[in-house]
Formats: structure tokens, C-alpha cells, sequence
DNA sequence: AACTTTCAAGACATATGTGTATGGTGCCAC
DNA sequence: GTGGCACCATACACATATGTCTTGAAAGTT
């Protein structure tokens, strides 16, 4: 029951936008629509769409970054935190995620942000896969493939198959273990 | 030295913006004038934007299944045919193909294609494991891994390691015969 | 109560997009 | 050589986008 719009507000809402409809709804006037306002109230809170797309992806960066590592953290087996990221990786925020690589394609600025975290990701599972016993090569080949899997299968479009259920998602890890 | 445009002049073209730009230079004024034609050209080869991207859909489809079967096909040794594969998949028009995945995230006429294509190159990526000795159902889940991990780091935004050398792709390749 | 700040509406200029209707130009057939 | 067809330009009506400026309402401040 906000009476008035916080930047906050402008910028939750084009998370969803462009999580349900893609990069070509983070538009001023579009947005304005959707929220009921008109653009007066985006023209106050941002410069300009150059501005606000900066402070989006800097709003959606911090939010990644901060959930990931909380959630995986709080694991309590060792053994278990693998498959904790693999799940968190084919899973949370898949739409929104999808969307924003897709961005990514073509924002050379979401490309950066995008790269930051799949380093961050990449190498937490690194540190895994080495306290689990892999040699140091080893685990950041295993580890980048298993990455990229994850990925690759977050961009698939056919999506009875999108989301890997909890067994497929031990499978794989399992899988890795053996090599 | 054509003096008048083609129906093929005007698809090739989109696919050769799509890949530089990205989806949203799909337009037909952007396209005209990044062709040195008037908007007449393009509505007079096509009924409107939806039929376009209809036919740019299927010129894409047949030239991507062509070309990748004659590829595969003509390699001679049975034991490369695996590695022929992941570089088909890792390079072959890379920069189109991450656009237009990019684009079936919110497309879902270009989704369906894209699905396509998926499910032919990972069947015949089953294929090659199994007559490479490998059980039905871990061929299956083998390909599959892979296959994800082709397109992952294809989407990956991290430019400088976006083409994987000859080494880690045969590396890539001899892992999984480990297995 | 008066004042200031915060937020949003509305009008305006301009750019870019779609789609239609109409007219023009070059080429080929006959 | 003229008639017809294929291809494209131009003009129009309309929708949607950005960004600026002016006005105004509602909350908080003093």
C-alpha cells in the first residue's frame, strides 16, 4: 500500500517484467504501463534508460551474489554441498536467469555482471570438488563442465525437460565422482 | 551485383544482423536501412513482421541441419566423429547461434526450431557413444551432459575463452571415455 | 500555518516502428 | 515498341519509444 514508488519498487518489478516477458520490456514507457504510473515518476527516480539499466543490473548483481552463498553455506554435509550448487544453479530464479543471459547477448555491461558470477560459481565448485579429493586440474576441468552443463541446460528451450529433478541432479554428481 | 533484392538477400542479411546486433535488430525499417532499400522492398517479399520471422526461422533451420549432417558425415575415421561433433556444436557460427537462442528465450516459433536442432545433433551424439561401446542409458545421459555443456560455454559471456582450442576440445572428448 | 521536499501527471518535441496505398522504373515477352 | 510484371520509392496514418519542462498534490518540517 505504498502510496508513492521507490526506486526499489521500479526495479522489482523490471526483474519480473523481463523475467516473464524478455529484454524488450525494460522499457520506460512499458514499465510505466505495467505499474499504472506514467513516466514522470521513472524520469525522477533515473536519469535516463542507460542510468536505470546500470542500477538494475547492480540491483539484480548484489541480490545474486547475497542468496547463492547464504544458501549454500548453510548446507550442513560436506558431501552435500555440491549438489546443493548444481541445484541451485539449474534452479533458482530460472526465468529471470534465462532472461537476463539472453540480455547478456548483446549488453556488453549484463555480460560483465553475468561473467562475475559465473566465475564466483565456478569457482566455489572448484573449492568442492578439491575438498572432496580431486587434483587441482581435475577439479576445474569437472568443475567448468559441470558449469557449463548447468547452464546450457538452463538456456534449453524445450521445457518439459527444464527442470532436472532432485535424483537426476544427485545422478550427475554421482556421475562426476567417478572419474 | 544483383540489381534487385531477393527473398534470400533480405534473410541472409537478417541472419547476418541478428548475429552482430542481436533480436532487436530484427525490424523492418533497421533492416532497409542497413540494406540501402525503402520499407516497399521488404513488404513486397514479405506480408508483414510475423511472416518475416517465420521465413528467417525456416531459412535458418534447413541451413543448420544441412550443414551439420554433410559435416559429420564426411569425416572418415569413426573415432572422430565424437570430436567433429563438439567442434560443429562449439563453433560453428557462434555468434548466430548464441543470437538466435538468445532470441527463442521469448520466441516461441524460433524455441520450437532451436528444440529441433537440439534433439537431432543429441541423438546423433547417442549414436557415436553407443557405437563407441557405451550402454544405451549412460550414452544417453553422456550425450546429454556434453551436449548441454557445448551449448553453456557457448552462451557463456566471458569472450576470451568463448572458443575452446582443438586440445580441450579432444580433451573434452577423452574425458568422457574415461567414464 | 506556512514552507519545502518528494513524487508523479500531462503536454510537448522528436525518433523509430508498422502497415497500406499509390505511383514509378527497368526488364522481358511478344 | 508497347504491354505487363517484378521490384522499389514515397507518402500517409498511426503506434510506441525517449527525454524535457511545467504543473501540481501529498508528506513531512519548522
Amino acid at each position: 500500500m505504498t502510496r508513492t514508488l521507490t526506486r526499489k519498487d521500479w526495479l522489482d518489478h523490471a526483474l519480473q517484467e523481463v523475467a516473464s516477458k524478455g529484454p524488450a520490456a525494460l522499457r520506460a514507457q512499458s514499465l510505466a504501463k505495467s505499474l499504472g504510473v506514467s513516466r514522470g515518476s521513472f524520469y525522477w527516480h533515473f536519469a535516463d534508460i542507460d542510468a536505470f539499466h546500470d542500477a538494475l543490473i547492480a540491483h539484480w548483481s548484489v541480490r545474486t551474489n547475497d542468496s547463492m552463498m547464504a544458501d549454500i553455506l548453510a548446507t550442513i554435509s560436506e558431501a552435500d554441498q555440491l549438489t546443493t550448487l548444481l541445484m541451485r544453479t539449474f534452479r533458482s530464479g530460472a526465468a529471470l536467469e534465462r532472461a537476463l543471459r539472453a540480455w547478456a547477448t548483446h549488453a556488453p555491461k549484463m555480460a560483465e555482471r553475468i561473467a562475475e558470477v559465473d566465475a564466483r560459481r565456478i569457482g566455489y565448485a572448484v573449492d568442492i570438488l578439491e575438498r572432496a579429493g580431486l587434483a587441482d586440474a581435475e577439479a576445474v576441468a569437472w568443475a567448468r563442465l559441470l558449469y557449463w552443463a548447468a547452464i546450457g541446460r538452463l538456456m534449453m528451450p524445450d521445457a518439459p525437460h527444464r527442470h532436472l529433478s532432485d535424483a537426476e541432479i544427485t545422478g550427475l554428481a554421482k556421475l562426476m565422482e567417478r572419474a
